[in-house]
DNA sequence: CGCGTCCTTGAACCGCGTCAAGCCAGGTGG
DNA sequence: CCACCTGGCTTGACGCGGTTCAAGGACGCG
């Protein structure tokens, strides 16, 4: 179940928050953790569970959502390498999301006491997740204006800019993989309102389309689209 | 410019967060904060200012927004006694968002040197803020939800409810004293659909209408309308 | 009294969600 | 190999809800 213990301090260390412990500690928690693969579509977190501690993702992607009124599902926000899933849940008794994988993924698991421990005996490792809870903040925030200022077109291009963001980090094709129903879930529209969208943009050659699967090929005019929103907080 | 260092150190430990500090640190923070006082519809923090430290209220009722396109306002939250101001912008170079008082204001003001060494001394106080964090992540994504999934009738609704958590705790007399604009603005609606919603509540006697002042008259009412989003997180 | 600000109400327009039908690719079984 | 089914994607038509525009009322202030 458990790797050997000096290819799990190797993992501990690549994650950007958990490096932020003291070198003991590192040590401690490769050992107290549990690492777990997941395959595309394969659940990882449960609505609704209590709970348990906290996932942090060494590989992959994740979506992270929640299912509201007649079953409409919430895209809250997707999450890759170096992200944390269950952080929204601490300090509460049940997780308010779920998380989906959306590619393969290798997360980590630490449970509430081991991690509780961690933070009281790392003042660094805490404020680490104070300042990637202060960043969820603002990013949540700047997602609720959105979503109540853009009409449909702008959000679809704050979307797929968004998605490309997290499976292109350093602008490798600008294709992205993801179903028509996470997206339009993402972006708070109906798939066929997001369809006829991509038509549009299909048309005026801002992206392409290739198996159902969305290439940017003019990301410099979909920021424009949306360049009002980004430097107005 | 700064009180008796005796009802300083009063003032601290009431503020729930800076109370996890050790002892000494309470003194020291009464010493180095700074205490100002603002009326209503004063300015507290200017959008996109360069983030200077922390504001903790210790008594009123603050509003937090956002400017977006055409100067729609956005407002993201309220907070009072006990509420921290400008934590969002924590760990960026310039707050995200402005606050204006809405009542009376007693706030005090931390220095971003201050409030950092305190993290680093004190975990307690880092832990308690990120469960502060927490518990607003939580907050937002629930109100990101409501925007996407309510239609405009259940927002008044899911708003007015707030509003007066925000204003009577304890159910003092359920009247709330905001503006339309504003109310309107922290639902993400327009003034006129306000207007219409609050003339269709008060029809059906669940509120009551004093020279602009709303008066929450059938809470229960109010609350059932919005059920079916509440606990589906 | 006149003016400005905030709130309310009415009417018209239109963006977006809903419903329905068609398309396409992949999988299954005869 | 073809027939059929299924699930995801696309497109069209329609109607409702909500935004916008415009005008009028209530109230405070000089």
């Amino acid at each position: 179940m458990r790797n050997s213990v000096a290819c799990s301090v190797c993992e501990v260390k690549e994650c950007p928050i958990l490096q932020s412990c003291s070198d003991n500690w590192i040590e401690k928690l490769s050992e107290l953790k549990h690492t777990s693969h997941y395959k595309p579509d394969q659940n990882i977190v449960h609505e609704n569970n209590p709970v348990m501690g906290l996932y942090f993702i060494y590989d992959g992607i994740a979506k992270i959502f929640s299912t509201g009124i007649n079953n409409k599902t919430q895209v809250v926000r997707l999450t890759k390498t170096g992200g944390i899933i269950g952080h929204r849940g601490f300090g509460g008794d049940k997780y308010p999301i779920g998380a989906t994988a959306l590619t393969e993924c290798t997360i980590c698991f630490i449970d509430n006491k081991t991690i509780f421990d961690a933070f009281m005996e790392n003042p660094k490792l805490t404020f680490a997740l104070m300042m990637y809870y202060s960043k969820e903040l603002r990013n949540s925030e700047a997602k609720i204006k959105n979503l109540a200022q853009m009409n449909v077109r702008e959000k679809v291009a704050d979307g797929l800019i968004y998605v490309n963001t997290i499976f292109n980090e350093h602008n490798e094709n600008n294709q992205i993989n993801i179903s028509r129903k996470d997206l339009a879930d993402l972006i708070g529209i109906n798939t066929e309102q997001l369809s006829r969208n991509l038509s549009e943009f299909k048309k005026e050659n801002l992206i392409e389309i290739n198996q159902n699967q969305i290439e940017l090929t003019n990301l410099e005019a979909l920021n424009n689209m949306i360049l009002p929103f980004q430097y107005i907080y």
